[in-house]
DNA sequence: ATTGCCTATGCAACTCGTTGCATAGCAGGA
DNA sequence: TCCTGCTATGCAACGAGTTGCATAGGCAAT
C-alpha cells in the first residue's frame, strides 16, 4: 500500500491539513497516485494512531479550523524502509484499450469522438505539464537534490503525455481507415 | 466498471473458461486491465445470472472439467451500449514515482538497484511485445479489422514501454549525478 | 434574497480487488 | 516415491476505493 506513503511524501514535502492534502492529490501528486478526500481522512487518522504523524489544530477566521498534520519520526522510519523494500512493477489500467478492442464488434467509427475527447483532455493535461515546469523549474542547472527528483518525476509525467498523444494519433487513423 | 466489459470483449474474441480466462488476463488482456482469477469466477457468475453469456459445460479427460462462457445476446447489448457512453482518460498509478520522491528525504542512491530491476522488467516486456507483433501481425497489410484494432493497442503497449524505458535511464541518470 | 461555490471534516454503505486456503486428479522429474 | 506443478473452480475474510450525504460558515455574483 502507497498511499500512507504518498501522503508521508507529501507532508515532509510541506504540512498541511486533509483538506490540503486532497488538493495536492488534485494536481501534483495525483499525475502518479489518485485519492479521494474520503481515503486521505481515513488514513490520516490511521497514521495519526499509529503515531506516524503528528497533529495540531489551527483555528482560522473566516473559515472552518483545520488539523494540521506534519510528518513524525515513526512515519519517516516507515518511509526509509518501504524505500528499502522492492515495489512491483506498475500495472495500467487502460478502459480506453478495452473500448477499442470491442469495437471491433461494433462499428468502429462510433469511437472517433471518444478518443477525440480522450486526445483533447491529454493535450490539455501535457499543457499544463509544461507550464508547470517553466514556473517551477526555469533553470534545471540549479536545483538542489528534492527539486531534482520531483522534475525527473514531472519529465515522466510529460513523456507519457506525449507518447499518449502519438498513439491516440495512431488509434485515430486506424478508425478512420476502417470506417473508409 | 470495465471488468465485465473486458471479460465480454474476450469471450467475444474467443469462447473460454474461467481458468482460460485469467491466463488471458496474465497475458494480453493483462497488459491494460488486470484480473486474478477470484475476480474473474465471481464476475462471471454474475454476468451469466444477468443472461449477459451463456456457458455450457465440457467434460474433459485427464483433467477437470471446465465451464466454457460465450457471448450470449444481451451481453453484446450491454457492450454496445458501453462503447456509446464516455469513459473517463485513464489514471495512472506509479508506485515507483512516490519513490523517487521520498528519496528525497533518504539516500537517493538506495534507489538505484530497483529503479534497475524496473527497467529490465520493462525492458523483457517489449521485448516480447515485439516478438509478439512479429508474430501475429507480420503483414500489417493484410489485416482484418479486428486484427488491425487489435495491433493498435499492442503498439500502445510496446510505444508505453518504449518510454517508460527512456524515462528510467533518465531517473538512473538523476540518481548517479546526486549520488556523485 | 437566493443561489452557488469554497473551505474543512466526517459517517455510512457499498463495490472492487487481494490473499490465503481448499479440493482434486494427472503428469513429470529427482 | 515424493514433490512439484498444471488444470480447474471456489469459499471466506479482509483491505482498498467510491459514492452519496451531512454539517457549517463565508464569499461573490445575480
Amino acid at each position: 500500500m502507497a498511499l500512507e506513503h504518498a501522503i508521508l511524501v507529501s507532508l515532509l514535502e510541506q504540512p498541511g491539513s486533509g483538506y490540503e492534502l486532497a488538493r495536492r492529490f488534485d494536481r501534483s501528486i495525483g499525475r502518479f497516485w489518485t485519492a479521494t478526500h474520503q481515503q486521505i481522512y481515513r488514513v490520516l487518522r490511521r497514521m495519526e494512531t499509529d503515531g506516524w504523524i503528528a497533529v495540531e489544530a489551527v483555528v482560522q477566521d473566516g473559515r472552518p479550523d483545520k488539523k494540521v498534520y506534519s510528518a513524525a519520526d515513526p512515519g519517516r522510519t516507515a518511509l526509509a524502509d518501504w524505500l528499502r523494500e522492492p515495489v512491483e512493477p506498475e500495472t495500467v489500467r487502460h478502459e480506453l484499450a478495452v473500448k477499442i478492442r470491442a469495437a471491433a464488434f461494433e462499428d468502429p467509427a462510433l469511437l472517433i469522438p471518444e478518443v477525440e475527447r480522450h486526445r483533447e483532455s491529454h493535450a490539455t493535461l501535457l499543457a499544463r505539464y509544461l507550464t508547470g515546469e517553466q514556473r517551477d523549474f526555469p533553470d534545471p542547472a540549479a536545483l538542489g537534490a528534492r527539486q531534482q527528483l520531483q522534475h525527473v518525476v514531472l519529465r515522466g509525467g510529460i513523456e507519457y503525455e506525449r507518447m499518449t498523444l502519438a498513439w491516440l494519433d495512431d488509434v485515430l487513423a486506424t478508425l478512420h481507415r476502417l470506417a473508409d
